[in-house]
DNA sequence: GTCTATACCAAGATAGAC
DNA sequence: GTCTATCTTGGTATAGAC
């Protein structure tokens, strides 16, 4: 059943679901013992780890380092687009890395405050993956990032697609939104 | 202190507070005890509700209930605007309108699945407020939204303005767009 | 590395005095 | 309507046998 990944790291999987799921405070050591398939409430967990606290913060750091290293991943393979479809390229990428990045985004929204470092970890996570766009220099590059994410968590708010909204059908008219705007230069 | 405002409307506030702020599973009857100036950890707190679900439901439905008459009464005062300002107090009103359900908004991304009609509430309560643009009927408007959502909520992940854009300018370049690629009949 | 057992505490909730 | 006292459960965490 547990294969070959270590249990450490199958706590820490489960970790992230709890806590992006039911928050820091909702989530027990219990369950994720449960989840690993110790046994409950024997406290086996803290052979892996000192306390629930460095649980939360290597869950987050491990999981930062998955998403970057699944957007850079994503980035780098990604073939050549014909010139008429980079932008449809460009913004699905955005919104592969919007959705890779989901969890720990709702974990900021839930648990921002408790953790201030948790804000910084993701931040110049971010801004390292070359996405620090800032407004006074790609104004059109944010809006478009913006419309992606109201997209994303609106979606995640109504659990289905933004106001019946597929991605490929949001995706291609945000791209020609912006073909209309800011013309590319071939 | 406490004026004339009931026990029971302070403790709704509270723990609406706290839900949204650390979640269902990290609030404590105790910390509304302490928030409304009960002595905390004497259950007081059950002479006004029965439960802590009840307490969750009742501080939902009483949030819902504000934002659509704060928001229905922010489109009914609203002044007739120039034409060509149409737009900027129309997302003006819109981004108003995001951020008063804010509340709602991060309770159903951190405990939508703890209680599922929580969704349900509140999708009928946006769609009750004439907000239901369909993606079919209205795709502008749609992007408009998204694009304001996108604003708000990854404000919220960086905890300051979006990339550095403040609201006024993120909404006038908006109108922008909205203007090249929709211009208005007038 | 996992289980048994346990210490300790906080939480949800109730009964009853005032 | 609030407090005292209390019950019960579940949570974090530790020590030690296997």
């Amino acid at each position: 059943m547990s294969g070959r990944i270590s249990t450490r790291e199958r706590i820490l999987d489960a970790a992230l679901d709890l806590f992006s799921d039911v928050g820091f405070g909702g989530t027990s050591i219990s369950e994720v013992e449960r989840r690993v398939g110790l046994a409950a409430g024997t406290g086996s967990f803290y052979r892996h780890f000192r306390s629930k606290e460095e649980l939360f913060r290597a869950a987050v750091e491990c999981e930062v380092a998955r998403c970057m290293a699944a957007v850079a991943a994503d980035r780098d393979q990604s073939s050549a687009p014909d010139a008429h479809e980079v932008r449809e390229v460009v913004l699905q990428r955005m919104l592969r890395a919007i959705q890779r990045f989901d969890r720990l985004f709702r974990l900021i929204l839930s648990e921002g405050d408790r953790i201030p470092e948790l804000r910084d970890v993701i931040g110049t996570a971010l801004a390292g993956l070359g996405e620090s766009l800032t407004w006074k220099e790609h104004p059109t590059e944010v809006l478009l990032l913006s419309a992606l994410g109201g997209y994303h968590f609106f979606g995640l708010v109504q659990a289905q697609p933004f106001q019946g909204a597929s991605e490929e059908e949001f995706i291609s008219a945000l791209a020609a939104f912006a073909r209309e705007w800011d013309p590319p230069a071939a």
